[in-house]
DNA sequence: GCGAGCAGCGTACCT
DNA sequence: ACAGGTACGCTGCTCGCG
C-alpha cells in the first residue's frame, strides 16, 4: 500500500520528536517532527497563537492583528477570574498586538514561543507515540498518545569531528582546508569507525577522497544515504559545522546537511549558540557537558574534550599539540588520523554517559532533545510548571519587572574548631530544600493565607488546605524518583533497563534540585523572595534543632554546612548515633529525612589563614576504606599550581593515614629543594584562572589578566571566558608582571612557588599537628628557605 | 617618596 | 541567565613618616 500523495484520511502511528512552525500564506502552521520508520514532518494548521488580558477593552477596540477574543475563566495569580483570551493572526504579531492591548490591563502568556504553546496545550511530549489521523501531510486528529520508551539505540546516529590545516595557529576558513572528517555510526562498534581524508594512508579505517571538496560533498551524501537522525559533535555548533560551511562556500559547493537539503541555522540561546539542522537533530555535546558542570553533576574545571574525557573515564586519550596539527598533516598524517579518530571515540564515550539523562529530561519536561541540549535548569523547571499550570487552568505568571537586589539570608554554616579528630559521623538531610518545599506547601500563591498554615520561622504562612502548584509538581518529581530508586534495586547493574532508569533518576534529581534556585532566580515566572527566604529559614531551623538535640544526647557537633552535620562519636558507639538518627526522623514532618552519610575514623579541620578561628568549607576526612574526602583545600582548586596541590595532598595523606609530622616535613623539604634547583617541569607550575569579564573591563590588574595582556600583545586572541594558564616568571615586580602564559614562559620564580604556593598550602595542615605559633611566626619572618636547608 | 596595613576585587569552591 | 556562604590572593589605595 503506497502512502505517498494520498489525500485520503489515514490512521498512522509515529513518535513525536520536536515541533516548530512555518508560515504558509501568512498563516502559521505547526510542523511536527516525527519518526516512524524514518523521520518525517506533519503539519497542523488548526492552531492559533493567543494570550490573555486581565482587564476590559473599550467597546470600539479593533485591530487587524486580533482575529478573535473570548471571555474565559482562569486562575490568575492564585485567584479565579474572568479574563480575555485574545487570538492573534500570526505569532510574530503577538508582541505588537500585546503592545497595543497592554494599556487595558495586565497581559499574560504573551511571550510563550508558538510551538511550545502548542505542545503545552495539547499535552504533547517528545517520545510520545501518537496515533493520529492524517490527510496527506496534514494532521487532522490525534487519536491517542502513549509514552514511548525510546533511547539512543532507536536512532541512526553519527558522531563526527574535523581536523583543519593551521599554519598560522588558528585555522582561517577562507584558505585553510579541512584535512579529515572522522566519524562513527550508531555507537562505538569498532567497524563503524571511519575517517574521510584526501591522503592515502595505510590505515584500515580510511575512506579516501580526491580532494577537500569531494570529501565535504561525501559527508553530506553520507548523512542522506545512512539516513542519519541524530548528528553529534563536540563544539560542532561553534566550530565544525560553521567551518565546513565556510569551506564549502570557498570551494564553490554546497553544505546542505538538512533532510530538506537546507543547511543549518545558528541560534543564540542565552549562554550558547547552537546549530539547528532541519529534519535531523544536531546535538552539540559541549553545551550538554557544560550544563552538567553548571549544575554540579560533573565536577570538572575545564571543558575541553580532552579534560572531560579524562575526568569522566579516568583514561587519557591520545593528544597532540594543537598548534602543530598542520605539521602533523605534512609530516605524519597517520598520527593526525589516529588523533582525529580518538576525538570521535572520546565524544562517543561522553555521549554514552550523558545522553541517556538528556533523553530522560526531554521525556519528563517536554522539551525536545535539541532544546534540552542548550537549556538551563531554570528553563526546565519553568517548562514543567507551565505545563502543569495549563492543566490546572492557571495562567502562567509574568516574569517580575523589578526586584530587590539584596540577597536573602541563606544557609547556616557552623564555625569548626580546627584540629585533628577521630571517629566522626556525618549525617545529612536528603534533599533538604525540596523536602521543605513539599512538606510545608511552599508556593508563591499559597502564602500568607487565612486559616490553618505552616508558619515559617520568618512568620510567612503557607496554607494547609490548598496545595500549591510548585509543591505539587515537585512532589510528583520526588515520587517518580523514589519509584525509580526502588526499581533500580531489583535490577542488575549494566542491564539496559538499569541504565535507562538510572538516567531517569538522575534527570529527576536534577529537576528536584533546581526548584529552590528557580524560586529565587530573578527572571523566573514563579519568582518569590518570600518563598526563598522561608525555605532557607526552615533549613536553618531544622539543622540547628538537630544539632541541639545531638548535643543533648551528649554528642559533640563539630561542623554544620547547610544540610550536613558532623558529630564526634567520642566514647559512644555507632549504634547510639544511629538510634539518635531514628529519633530525629520520627519527629520530622512530611517527606523530610535525615540520612547516615558516613563514618570517618579520622578527619582534619584547619584554621583560617592568619587567624585562630576555624575555616569553614575546608576539611579532609579519612574513610574506613582508606579513601580521603577533601573539601575546599587549595588542592581542589584550579587556581593553585599542581606542585602545591600535589604536595598538600601528600601531606594530608601522611597526616591522616600515618600521623607522621616528620615524614610530611621531609616531603615538603624535598619539593622545596626541587623547586630551588629548577628541576620542576613548567607544567606543574601552571596556575589556571578564568577571565570572567572582557580583558578591557577590569579595575584591577590580576596575574591572569597580566598574562593575558602580554599574550594579546603577542597576537593571541583572548576574550571573556578564556581560561588562562600562567606561570610566574622571574621577570617583573608584581605577580601580574611576572605572570606569563605557559607557552610564553621561559623560566619560573622559585621563590614565588616556595613562599606563595608550597608553604601556605602545607603550613595550614602542619600547624594542626603541633607546630606552635612561634614556629609559624618564625616561618613567616625568617628567610623561609633557611628553614628548609 | 616610600613601605605597611587594609579594603575590596575577583575567582573558585561548598552545599 | 538556578541560590547564598565562604576563603583567600592580589592590587592598589590610604596613611604615617621623613
Amino acid at each position: 500500500m503506497s502512502e505517498e500523495k494520498s489525500n485520503k484520511k489515514a490512521i498512522r502511528k509515529a513518535v513525536l520528536l520536536d515541533a516548530d512552525y512555518i508560515t504558509r500564506k501568512d498563516r502559521a502552521v505547526i510542523r511536527l517532527i516525527m519518526k516512524g520508520k524514518k523521520m518525517f514532518q506533519l503539519y497542523d494548521g488548526n492552531f492559533s497563537p493567543y494570550f490573555y488580558l486581565d482587564g476590559e477593552f473599550p467597546d470600539n477596540f479593533n485591530d487587524a492583528r486580533m482575529v478573535g477574543k473570548e471571555k474565559v475563566k482562569k486562575i490568575v495569580l492564585g485567584k479565579e477570574k474572568e479574563v480575555w483570551k485574545i487570538v492573534a493572526r500570526h505569532p510574530r504579531e503577538v508582541p505588537e498586538l500585546r503592545e497595543a492591548i497592554k494599556q487595558f490591563g495586565e497581559t499574560y502568556e504573551y511571550d510563550i514561543p508558538f510551538a511550545k504553546r502548542y505542545l503545552i496545550d495539547k499535552d504533547l511530549f517528545p517520545f510520545m507515540e501518537l496515533k493520529y489521523e492524517r490527510e496527506g501531510k496534514k494532521l487532522t486528529r490525534i487519536i491517542s498518545k502513549t509514552k514511548k520508551d525510546s533511547s539512543l539505540k532507536d536512532f541512526n546516529t553519527l558522531v563526527f569531528d574535523i581536523e583543519t590545516y593551521n599554519p598560522q595557529g588558528i585555522p582561517r576558513e577562507k584558505q585553510d582546508p579541512i584535512l579529515m572528517i572522522g566519524y562513527e555510526e550508531n555507537g562505538s562498534l569498532p567497524q563503524k569507525k571511519k575517517l574521510m581524508t584526501s591522503k592515502k594512508l595505510p590505515l584500515d579505517f580510511i575512506e579516501h577522497y580526491e580532494d577537500e571538496k569531494s570529501m565535504l560533498e561525501g559527508f553530506t551524501q553520507k548523512l542522506k544515504e545512512k539516513d542519519i537522525e541524530i548528528l553529534f559533535g563536540y563544539n560542532s555548533s561553534a566550530f565544525d559545522l560553521p567551518y565546513m560551511r565556510a569551506r564549502a562556500d570557498a570551494l564553490k559547493t554546497n553544505f546542505l546537511i538538512g533532510r530538506d537539503s537546507s543547511s543549518f541555522k545558528i541560534q543564540n540561546r542565552g549562554f550558547y549558540t547552537v546549530a539547528k539542522v532541519n529534519g535531523r537533530m544536531h546535538l552539540d555535546v559541549y553545551p550538554i557537558v557544560r550544563f552538567f558542570g553548571i549544575i554540579g553533576a560533573l565536577k570538572i574545571t575545564s571543558f575541553t574534550l580532552e579534560n572531560v574525557y579524562a575526568e569522566m573515564s579516568g583514561k587519557r586519550k591520545m593528544n597532540v599539540e594543537k598548534m602543530k596539527i598542520w605539521e602533523l598533516w605534512d609530516q605524519k598524517p597517520e598520527v593526525l588520523a589516529k588523533y582525529c579518530s580518538a576525538d570521535v571515540m572520546a565524544t562517543s564515550e561522553i555521549i554514552k554517559r550523558f545522553i541517556p539523562t538528556i533523553f530522560a529530561l526531554s521525556k519528563t519536561v517536554g522539551l525536545s532533545l535539541f532544546d534540552i541540549s542548550s537549556s538551563t535548569s531554570s528553563l526546565l523547571v519553568e517548562t514543567l510548571l507551565m505545563r502543569e499550570a495549563s492543566k490546572e487552568n492557571m495562567v502562567s505568571p509574568n516574569r517580575p519587572k523589578g526586584y530587590d537586589p539584596t540577597p536573602i539570608k541563606g544557609a547556616y554554616v557552623k564555625l569548626p574548631e580546627p584540629g585533628v579528630y577521630e571517629n566522626m559521623i556525618v549525617f545529612d538531610f536528603r534533599g533538604l530544600y525540596p523536602s521543605i518545599i513539599c512538606s510545608h506547601n511552599v508556593d508563591p500563591f499559597t502564602i500568607d493565607c487565612e486559616g490553618e498554615a505552616f508558619v515559617s520561622p520568618l512568620g510567612h504562612r503557607f496554607c494547609k488546605d490548598k496545595m500549591g502548584l510548585v509543591p505539587k509538581v515537585l512532589g510528583k518529581i520526588l515520587e517518580l524518583r523514589a519509584e525509580c530508586k526502588k526499581k533500580l534495586k531489583t535490577l542488575s547493574r549494566n542491564s539496559e533497563e538499569y541504565e535507562k532508569i538510572n538516567a531517569m533518576q538522575q534527570a529527576l534529581k536534577i529537576l528536584a534540585n533546581s526548584f529552590y534556585g528557580y524560586l529565587l532566580y530573578v527572571n523566573s515566572r514563579w519568582y518569590s523572595r518570600r518563598c526563598g527566604e522561608s525555605i532557607t529559614a526552615w533549613g536553618r531551623y531544622y539543622i540547628s534543632e538537630t544539632a541541639k538535640k545531638a548535643e543533648e544526647r551528649g554528642f559533640k557537633v563539630l561542623y554544620i554546612d547547610t544540610d550536613s552535620l558532623f558529630i564526634l562519636l567520642g566514647d559512644k558507639k555507632k549504634e547510639e548515633a544511629l538510634s539518635f538518627l531514628d529519633s530525629i526522623n520520627c519527629e520530622l514532618p512530611g517527606n523530610m529525612e535525615l540520612e547516615f552519610e558516613g563514618f570517618y575514623p579520622r578527619g582534619v579541620f584547619v584554621s583560617k589563614k592568619a587567624e585562630e578561628k576555624g575555616a569553614k568549607k575546608k576539611y579532609a576526612l579519612l574513610g574506613e576504606d582508606g579513601t580521603i574526602k577533601i573539601r575546599g583545600f587549595e588542592l581542589v582548586r584550579r587556581d593553585w599550581a599542581r606542585i602545591a596541590k600535589d604536595t598538600q595532598k601528600s601531606v594530608l595523606e601522611i597526616i591522616l593515614k600515618e600521623g607522621s609530622k616528620e615524614k610530611a616535613v621531609k616531603l615538603v623539604k624535598d619539593v622545596v629543594e626541587r623547586l630551588r634547583t629548577g628541576e620542576v617541569p613548567m607544567e606543574e607550575l601552571v596556575i589556571y584562572s578564568t577571565l570572567r569579564k572582557k580583558p578591557g573591563n577590569y579595575d584591577i590588574l590580576s596575574p591572569e589578566l597580566g598574562a593575558a595582556q602580554k599574550a594579546i600583545a603577542r597576537g593571541k586572541k583572548i576574550e571573556k571566558g578564556t581560561l588562562i594558564g600562567y606561570v610566574v616568571t622571574k621577570k617583573g615586580k608584581s605577580i601580574s608582571e611576572k605572570a606569563e602564559l605557559l607557552e610564553f614562559a621561559q623560566d619560573y620564580d622559585s621563590n614565588y612557588y616556595i613562599n606563595h604556593q608550597i608553604i601556605p598550602a602545607v603550613m595550614k595542615i602542619l600547624s594542626e599537628l603541633g607546630y606552635s605559633e612561634e614556629d609559624l611566626k618564625s616561618w613567616g619572618k625568617q628567610q623561609t628557605l633557611d628553614l628548609f636547608s
